[in-house]
DNA sequence: TTCAACAGTTCAATATTCCCGAACTATTAA
DNA sequence: TTAATAGTTCGGGAATATTGAACTGTTGAA
């Protein structure tokens, strides 16, 4: 069973955080993240197209970057968005980010 | 002699953007031009160490993200920050961004 | 005028990173 | 058990990034 390592907020170096959020895919399922409570990797996925190995590697980056925190439940992963340690890390990034995802 | 385009800002994606601020060099870059009116590519540099052509190539890439402008002078090629266009294209972006850049 | 030095770009080869199919692990339901 | 489901990991090809070398254009000096 993958027990996933979630970075402390002030590991975390801005290009990473940025790079992370850098990326159509990934942004997109931040977005998604943002206004629900959790979802599995599957129902984050911003489209159907995307290969379940590539969508895999896009949570993990999501992870690695302070972004979002993958709990198991039964064989699903549930994904959050690790809202509040990320702002209290890069404060107002995120709402500017997402601010403009829809332009 | 290089003639440079710039971008209009509404053809800059948001990723696109991202992806340019999301390395420590063009972001301590994008910093340095922050805090002064113009710099040539070589008083742009981050540090000593970058090789010329990277140099080069990252300004390009801050180009094509809308966020510096390049004009000729003599044999120097000056650097500005597009500070209004930018803003106005992304609101509250590069405020986050660079609010953070010392953390 | 040349000529040399300078600021930066472009090119091409290497190094790095990313993507995704295939194989795998773990969990649940039958 | 077995089959289906949800997702991870691995490995090789595709795409990007880095950088030395050669080049373009500009300036100042002889």
């Amino acid at each position: 069973m993958p027990r996933f390592t979630h970075p402390r907020l002030e590991d975390v170096p801005l290009d990473l955080a940025l790079h992370a959020l850098a990326d159509p895919n990934r942004l997109g399922m931040v977005a998604r993240l943002a206004s629900t409570e959790g979802l599995s990797c599957s129902d984050a996925a911003p489209c159907e197209a995307i290969p379940k190995s590539t969508l895999s590697n896009h949570l993990k980056l999501l992870r690695a970057a302070g972004l979002i925190e993958t709990a198991q439940a039964g064989r699903e992963m549930i994904n959050t968005l690790r809202r509040d340690e990320f702002d209290r890390r890069f404060p107002g990034l995120l709402d500017a980010v997402l601010a403009n995802t829809s332009s």
